[in-house]
DNA sequence: TTACACCTTTACGCAACGTCAAAGTCAACA
DNA sequence: TGTTGACTTTGACGTTGCGTAAAGGTGTAA
């Protein structure tokens, strides 16, 4: 197929100034030049045009975008896991300022009084952890005892970290269950791996882990299409497919 | 307390230029101007900063600041409350991105051709999304319909008339949590029925109920975004509520 | 042929500052 | 007392990612 600017701009959900821009900076110039003069962009403009949008919509700088685009080891897939981190990581940020927002309501409604310093410990902590990714970690000692300093952020810091292994043990798990689910067999090795990953992942919630207990949550999450939501969401049959590994995983089905 | 221009940017991790900037566009004053013309500011313009950059943080433009601030029903409870609606709005049009890129990875992973239409599914679909978020449920129940169709819901281990049982259930506790959730109080009547409503719920997959278990699962509502995204789509704050209401109900909190 | 929707280049405008430059101020130290 | 050096001021131009005309050429359907 080919496309002129604003065929392509509808079918992209962009301005056709902004195709013009990208051709201008040389981010994506079109196929050809049609006689008049006009911009014909075909099916590789497609490609790299989706690419482009992708990597904007989380606040990549189109420069950036040019960079990553034109490398040469440039792996489509390498470079949508790095869209999905970076994704998460936007995420973790956001759920920081939801705790600070969080914690500064709550200090609202407990009237405490609070120093002109502690007003702004939420941007400021914020500031630490885009340094401490920016600049690894000699920045976090220096700041971090600032702010150790200030505020006593060790249990603070702790939660964290949980809520960090918790987030990588659930991707973890996400992706094991992925591939095991390629097999079909929740009695494979990778099945019970992941059903394995699933006891970890329960075991930051409770302490009194059962395997009837897990059999139990299992069967829940099949019954309630609340739950199996989550887990189909992937692919559907998922949650079954889950259901049946942990089964096996605690001996309630062979 | 008062402070130079640089002074009061270090306290507010912020450049002395954007002070300057925002004294020039009348979104923050000086308190006063000394002799030799510096600019002095006080306890009031740091509480005012403050909230700038609160607002500053989510996106909101200056200009758009200004009119929150100098609005003379300006509450700064509501205000925060407000903040954090929109943070979690914010989440979860992330969350949406997360599941379109994961669904192109599993797309390229099985090889899959796309048309070229289908390449900007992804962003489209967001927009039909952000319109069903604005237009209401009229949509969600046709795609809700629809889903239940293709995934052949019938539950393996369980009677149809647990399963209806189990429904009503559901849907009494989804109704008598929004009604409890108005309220504010997780302490309420309503809201402890629904805390029991959750238990009876919960009953139907555990033969070992405890409260300890109950409290568990209650953090975990809230603690996983996965099980959170369910309560809070209807409204945010809800998972906490329910949350609240449970360890009350169990014991674990007055 | 004339209307109308498209296309082109050129160019200025916008937010929210960053980044000089040139010049004045203030506290401390030799 | 002079002189650093860290601060302050105003002014002005640069940046990103386009929006928004302006002034003109192109394509086609009525």
């Amino acid at each position: 197929m080919e496309y002129t600017v604003q065929q392509l701009a509808r079918l992209a959900g962009v301005s056709p100034r902004t195709l013009r821009y990208y051709d201008e900076i040389g981010l994506l110039k079109p196929a050809r030049i049609n006689p008049s003069g006009y911009r014909i962009y075909g099916t590789r403009e497609v490609d790299r045009l989706q690419q482009i949008l992708f990597y904007r919509e989380l606040g990549v700088s189109l420069e950036k975008i040019m960079a990553i685009l034109s490398s040469p080891n440039f792996d489509r897939m390498q470079a949508l896991m790095e869209h999905r981190e970076k994704l998460l990581e936007k995420r973790a940020q956001l759920d920081l300022l939801l705790a600070n927002v969080e914690k500064t309501i709550a200090a609202c409604g407990g009237r405490m009084e609070m120093s002109d310093q502690e007003k702004f410990m939420g941007f400021k902590q914020q500031l630490v952890e885009e340094n401490e990714r920016k600049f690894g970690k000699e920045a976090r000692e220096k700041y971090g005892d600032e702010a150790v300093d200030q505020s006593g952020r060790k249990v603070l810091n702790m939660t964290r970290e949980q809520h960090a292994q918790l987030e990588a043990l659930s991707n973890e798990l996400t992706e094991v269950l992925r591939e095991a689910f390629k097999s079909g067999d929740p009695a494979s090795e990778l099945a019970q791996e992941a059903a394995d990953l699933h006891r970890q992942w329960l075991c930051f919630f409770w302490d009194d882990y059962s395997r009837e207990a897990h059999a139990g949550l299992a069967e829940m999450y099949v019954a309630d299409e609340r739950f199996r939501a989550h887990y189909d969401k992937e692919q559907p049959g998922m949650a079954a497919f889950l259901r049946d590994a942990i089964l096996i995983y605690t001996g309630q089905k062979s």
